[in-house]
DNA sequence: GTCTATATGTAGATAGAC
DNA sequence: GTCTATCTACATATAGAC
């Protein structure tokens, strides 16, 4: 994925030097963050070269244009992302007993929510993650990252609960999704309705209330 | 909000033709229509005035430019949509007996369903208010727009049931909010993600699980 | 691999004729 | 109010020296 022309068994290649490796992380690490502040036509490859402390010439060098370097950018943390989800599901399943809806959904949900609540880059990404999925553009990113494990999920949910409709499941999941995507894009707005409440919306209690809400939810889904 | 300079009392004011109108509203109505489809970066005012079949100079002329442009678009149908919602939520509140949650709830998430049903240039609406909210840069619209009537809501919401934390009950709308949001933005993904049930997503059925969704959703909130 | 210089396109805005 | 022509700025991309 980050070696644009590379070959199974390359013959004979020379190794990538240590800063070139740097200046293609940082302008990766600086496209991540000003897609997801001003979206795709708002931050332009000057600003993002900038940012990364990288030469203009060097983004087209690196990764092949800016269209490209979205993608690598979004397909960079969706990849990883993907594999814990997968990972905590399989977690979940080891037990003897048939897991429970809310492990399930937590399975989905927190290992973003972790990510998250530690790391400013993750945050960022799922602002992007909310831009691809509502822009008609990139769904064909968001096919190829998103829906094989969101379709992993769905059918684990409709192996639990046979006598669901499977369509009533998919809806609640996209719910499901929306809603997450929502404490990145939507938590300055949290604070600012709540605020007769003083409690500065603390991360650790937004993550329990984004998994007691979608639980809710989707067991109304599956008892219709 | 359609007459840029008017005065209270205008002393003399020649009245606007009716084809200037047509004009303001064509391009208006492009707008919309582009905004949603690419965001406020990737729809000029060039594509706009041609979708419109107006000059390019008649955007500024009319509107003032791009950004007051774009303001226009998202405050149009806001306070449109804003009126039609605690008109609801008044008449739910006629009623003798204290209103129910779910009437409630309805009263805001079904004005913009029935709307977004029949008139596609609603449904572009959601999408551009899918932007506004997860865009930095426009927070003092949504503020504007759409934070009063959600405050009302919440606090409606809060009134029903004293004991439930204020805080939980505005996380849980802003959930519900993207849940909404996510109709427009994503019934793509609903789609394909449900594809073996066959159903093609009727969206009368898809407004009621969203209302059963975000109800159970917030009663889980109500309670916790 | 990096960097300068430049090619080529398009953006938003407006002056001034009609 | 409309429309043409044009201004200025900035976009992405790349050729070629180092």
């Amino acid at each position: 994925m980050s070696e644009p022309q590379s070959i199974p068994n390359p013959p004979r290649r020379r190794a990538i030097s240590k800063r070139a490796l740097e200046t293609r992380l940082n302008i990766l690490d600086a496209a991540e963050r000003l897609f997801a502040e001003r979206g795709f036509d708002g931050a332009s490859v000057r600003d993002i070269a900038s940012a990364a402390g990288a030469q203009i010439a060097s983004i087209s060098f690196h990764h092949g244009g800016k269209e490209a370097l979205f993608e690598r950018v979004v397909e960079r943390r969706a990849s990883q992302l993907s594999q814990m989800r997968l990972d905590a599901l399989a977690a979940v399943k080891t037990g003897g007993a048939e897991p429970a809806l809310e492990a399930v959904l937590a399975a989905f949900l927190r290992p973003y929510l972790e990510k998250a609540a530690s790391d400013p880059q993750w945050l960022a990404y799922a602002r992007l993650v909310a831009m691809v999925s509502a822009d008609a553009r990139w769904h064909e990113i968001s096919e190829r990252c998103f829906d094989p494990t969101a379709g992993a999920f769905i059918a684990e949910i409709a192996r639990l609960f046979p006598d669901a409709d499977q369509t009533a499941i998919a809806v609640a999941f996209v719910f499901s999704v929306a809603a997450m995507l929502s404490l990145s894009t939507s938590k300055w707005r949290i604070e600012a309705l709540s605020a007769a409440s003083g409690n500065p919306a603390d991360m650790n209690r937004l993550s329990d209330d984004l998994v007691r809400f979608c639980e809710a939810g989707m067991r109304a889904a599956i008892n219709r």
